[in-house]
DNA sequence: GTCTATACCTGGATAGAC
DNA sequence: GTCTATCCAGGTATAGAC
């Protein structure tokens, strides 16, 4: 997500640092002249290339959206099992911590419809969908328990985001990969001994 | 929390007014205006109680965090078993969340770090660390899956938190308690069928 | 302790040259 | 498309009367 190997123009470079400073200081801790100095653009440009400070945040969330849920839909397609598909989902989350910490801690980790008009919470967009249509038809399958969907993803998915949200916090020191097994364990099979 | 029965001084109501719009809004979309106007009270009268608009945040913070304290610290008085303690704290966070949704909306889902400097993540207060010392001694004692802790601890209180999360933001209609047995059963044995 | 009035500054956003 | 200079609103916080 936000391929950055090499900033070709502009626009590419006002979002990379956007990201970067809002997950770092939080978007209203960001004023445009941060973004402007950071990037070593103008004001100009930045308004040139966007409307408003709100449709950069806009903009930001958009695109990494769009990656998360083009990912979540290949594990979709190469996996048929419901335990398949959320162990592979989890893992993605949890390697994409590691490789690409600022969009998921903007994704994962900031509210939204704090500084987006007519956001909702991340809960409600597309990629939380696809983990909740995996669980609803794992239960129709016979793969996962008969309990309320909601319930059942938000012990799943929840936990998960949880755990990300403390590595991203600094609480967890070790890359959450290593946790994967442990972790899907404690989901599948309770947490009693 | 916060008991707001009749507000004795001026203090408590600042404070009250400050919660309620915090928690609606948003700390940055809330302005000491808002909360003077709201609260009908002058500026003056605001920083007379409070050193800035930042203590005002650091006030609530604290109140919260102590009675979560007091009330975790009696179910652990209570009740002996590892198990039983972690039911009646989620109990507890549910029914807390229906009766004091500002306050639980305050102290779960708002990134207090952003706005109130030297706060570190609210993983790292005091009833979260309760909760970890519950997992803790459950495992020593045999009645937990000797797992990693912090493992363990986000399976439980990280999915639960995404809940109150989910309710609070309006996407789950029902109240928490009823989820309650279904919550823990889906704990405690997992979500294999 | 509470009020009103106001100072001061930073933030978002625009204008217009190049 | 990019820059510099600038405007203006709204924010936090203070001063000083009562």
């Amino acid at each position: 997500m936000i391929v950055t190997d090499k900033i070709t123009d502009r626009r590419e470079l006002i979002l990379d640092t956007a990201l970067r400073l809002f997950t770092d200081r939080g978007y209203f801790n960001t004023s445009v002249r941060d973004i402007q100095k950071e990037a070593t653009v103008s004001t100009g440009s930045i308004y040139h290339h966007f409307e408003n400070k709100e449709a950069i945040a806009k903009a930001l969330l958009a695109q990494i959206e769009s990656t998360m849920v083009d990912e979540i839909d290949l594990i979709m397609e190469a996996t048929p099992s419901a335990h398949d598909r959320c162990k592979a989902v989890l893992k993605y989350l949890f390697e994409a911590t590691e490789n690409n910490r600022d969009a998921m801690h903007y994704m994962l980790h900031a509210k939204h419809n704090e500084f987006i008009s007519n956001e909702g919470p991340i809960c409600t967009s597309r990629p939380f969908s696809l983990m909740k249509t995996i669980i609803v038809e794992g239960i129709r399958k016979g793969e996962v328990r008969n309990l309320t969907p909601e319930i059942v993803a938000v012990n799943i998915f929840g936990g998960a985001i949880r755990l990300i949200c403390l590595r991203i916090d600094g609480v967890v020191d070790k890359p959450l990969p290593m946790y994967l097994e442990e972790f899907w364990e404690c989901t599948c099979y309770g947490i009693t001994a």
